[in-house]
DNA sequence: TTGACAGATCAAGAATTCTTGTTATGATGA
DNA sequence: TCATCATAACAAGAATTCTTGATCTGTCAA
């Protein structure tokens, strides 16, 4: 099924964006808002050139999105991404698990 | 905050071991229920060597569990390192995402 | 203009991960 | 016991990813 394999692929490039400290520090403090890689330059204690390079990471994934300001360049958490992303967790659970312990409503 | 690495550490197993092409179908396939070695390998077309090296990965991180019987291994998800997954994932979205558009209860 | 700053991009080496072939282990059955 | 099967584990090379330092681009302010 096609379908199964796009979404596949999809949840590989997710994941892996996703399986880097870096990143995930990255993915947190953006959780506050949106900040500009100077911002995150400061907070992760980085060279300018790693921060950049993780950042493109995530961003080709489609995880983050940036907006430029004059010579600043803010970065933002992309929640579509985001929602992707649970969906393609969900689909990992075994077909039969409706009512699984943890994501209970009532 | 200690909480925040510990499950940032534990993400950044999780999302490496679904990072990969092969061990999303292996997780695919065993969604289906347990299923040996050979199973597998028949499925994915793939050598005995490369598939023990992706389960090995995904055991490693909990993501899946193996029960030996007789000279066979059945491997099978871990329901468990799942519900850790999505709630990882969902420590990864905005603060203020109450009422995110593919959650709803109601 | 020119200089300084914010960031991206590139290049090369380091580190990690993956593949493939081979060997080791443990169960089974003759 | 011996051969065979299912699978793990290891070793070495290939491929990919990450880091670091250098350079390039665009913006602002003097």
């Amino acid at each position: 099924m096609t379908t199964t394999i796009k979404r596949r692929d999809k949840g590989v490039r997710l994941f892996h964006a996703l399986s880097d400290d870096t990143r995930l520090e990255i993915m947190e403090r953006l959780k506050e808002g949106e900040q500009c890689v100077c911002d995150l330059t400061d907070a992760l204690k980085t060279g300018q050139s790693r921060l950049s390079f993780h950042l493109k990471v995530l961003k080709d994934a489609g995880l983050i999105k940036d907006r430029p300001e004059g010579r600043w360049i803010y970065y933002s958490l992309h929640e579509e991404a985001l929602e992707q992303l649970e969906e393609v967790v969900r689909s990992l659970r075994g077909t039969g698990h409706r009512g699984g312990s943890s994501s209970r409503c009532g």
